[in-house]
RNA sequence: GGGUCGUUAGCUCAAUGGUAGAGCAGCGGACUCUUAAUCCGUUGGUUGCAGGUUCAAGUCCUGCACGACCCA
């Protein structure tokens, strides 16, 4: 408390005081948003008093009278002080407050010389006290680091930081109208689990005390919404966060949000159309349009979509034929083209390949379908060939968007599936697949046949943004964390 | 996990190994149509942390913390 800025401001609070004033009141005085005002004074309003409150976001004091900007969450108005109207001792206790306090102002509407739209103040109450400064008005906050750890100042300093946050609400709120207006059920699923199933990836773990049981927090939404298809919810979908205990860069957070969406009677097939339904629907009532512009490369959301096989994908990007999925004859493939591969199984090797040399150049939204088996273990096999499966993942701007899968609905496939994915986790795969009795369970009651879908909506936003990372996305991204601030 | 870069006043940024600076904010003063207000004056620093080299370190070296980007 010894920091001289804060000094200045609480002793700025106890005149306050002295004064009668109480720098943070219970109540105050009616008021209506000032983009209201704003908005009905766009050209020659009514002759008129109003009364708004907002903070204190600039201020231009010229001896006996003032001007100064209120902000509210709709806008922004001028705000005239005089003496004359205020009285000396009104007029000073006004202009001793800071960039940063919240105020009410009401009088009449007026403009100036220069046209711009002002309150002349008659009355004024004080809201509330900033005790510390905010940042600098015309640079603004730019360290990508406070902006992340401090939010709520990046949101304050810089204006696109709260488009970007409004924009990725209202995202989600055309993804929800739309998936409402199909007959979706939206619903909620635990977010902590006794076994973390429905992805390949490691969970977080934590403990309940009163159970005295461990407990995983979720990595995918997939096996509770299947067990809803067992119940009857023909379509559901949930819109929730997931963690996965992984490294973070600019296109992973430990914890994310996931749409997915599960519809019975359909398959992977369908889910290709209800992905390019779901998407130009809420491009068009987000954006606009469907053509957006990222770094520098239009990229077109007209439907339908490119689709590509995997394999074929894999082999036209590094001439290697990996369509036998042998793990040798890959590994031999890609040693004689000079690329070295970890020792793995032969889906991993695809996939290995697929991350590596196809992903990155996926720029406009392309569907790649038909997965290894062995990478899927929760889809169901392709009638054609029993080692793919129904799958496909929808990338654009060289990132995953979207998985799907026509969902496995046998039990005893599904048993196997699990047992081998054991066996992997015994051979040391952290990432493997648990058995999941509960969920077999409920599998052999009967799922009707079923494509489901899994949108990573920070990513979906990242790219209706334009935003380079996903924490530029995110509020409030996972940090390490720092002893004072 | 590896590599590269960064961290200086509340904020945005300067400073050949040689006295740590500017703009904005703040403080004092002038000012009744300003709006990045203007004018005069002025305060403000453990240069991320800990060591080392040197007559001398914000600057060079080592380690650590935090962050950004790239790679796995």
């Amino acid at each position: 408390m010894t920091d001289p800025l804060m000094k200045v401001r609480l002793d700025h609070l106890e005149n306050l005081k002295a004064h009668g004033i109480d720098p943070y009141p219970a109540r105050l005085p009616a008021v209506e948003p000032i983009g209201g005002v704003v908005e009905r004074h766009a050209d020659d309003g009514p002759d008129e008093h109003v009364a708004i409150a907002g903070r204190l976001v600039s201020f231009r004091r010229m001896g006996k009278a003032s001007f100064f900007d209120l902000r509210d969450g709709t806008g922004k108005i001028q705000v005239h002080a005089t003496v004359d109207r205020l009285g000396e001792e009104g007029y000073s206790l006004l202009c001793e407050s800071d960039i940063g306090d919240f105020l009410s102002v009401s009088g009449p509407v007026f403009r100036t010389k220069r046209g711009e739209l002002t309150v002349g103040a008659e009355e004024w109450t004080f809201l509330a006290k900033a005790i510390r400064p905010l940042p600098e008005k015309w640079h603004g906050l730019k360290d990508v680091e406070l902006r992340h750890r401090h939010r709520f100042l990046d949101l304050i300093a810089n204006r696109s930081t709260r488009e970007r946050f409004l924009l990725r609400s209202r995202m989600i709120s055309s993804i929800r109208g739309f998936l409402d207006r199909q007959g979706f059920v939206e619903v909620e699923t635990p977010t902590m689990q006794p076994i973390a199933g429905g992805a390949l990836a490691r969970p977080f773990i934590t403990h309940h005390n009163a159970l005295d049981i461990d407990l995983y927090l979720r990595i995918s939404l997939e096996l509770y919404l299947k067990r809803l298809l067992v119940g009857g919810f023909d379509r559901v979908y949930e819109i929730g966060k997931c963690f996965r205990n992984e490294g973070i860069s600019t296109e992973h957070n430990p914890e994310f949000t996931m749409l997915e969406v599960y519809q019975a009677y359909s398959d992977y097939e369908g889910m290709m159309e209800l992905a390019e339904g779901l998407v130009t629907e809420s491009l068009k009532e987000t954006l606009g349009g469907l053509v957006i512009e990222r770094g520098g490369e239009k990229i077109d959301f007209s439907p339908p979509w490119r689709r590509v096989r995997m394999f074929d994908a894999v082999e036209d990007a590094t001439g290697i034929d990996v369509s036998s999925l042998s793990a040798d004859e890959i590994t031999k493939a890609a040693s004689s083209k000079g690329i070295e591969l970890p020792e793995a199984e032969a889906g991993r090797l695809v996939e290995e390949l697929f991350e590596r040399f196809v992903e990155p150049a996926l720029i406009r939204p392309t569907f790649v379908y038909d997965y290894p088996a062995s990478i899927s273990p929760l889809a169901k096999r392709s009638s054609k060939d029993e080692r793919i499966v129904e799958r496909f993942e929808l990338f654009a701007y060289g990132m995953e968007l979207a998985n799907a899968f026509t969902e496995l609905n046998d039990p005893i496939d599904q048993r196997e599936r699990f047992e081998r994915q054991q066996r992997l986790r015994e051979g040391g795969d952290e990432e493997a697949h648990r058995m999941d009795e509960d969920f077999l369970f409920a599998l052999e009651h009967g799922m009707p046949p079923a494509g489901g879908m899994g949108i990573g909506i920070d990513r979906l936003a990242m790219l209706y943004t334009g935003a380079e990372s996903i924490r530029d996305v995110i509020l409030f991204p996972t940090l390490r964390g720092r002893g004072e601030r």
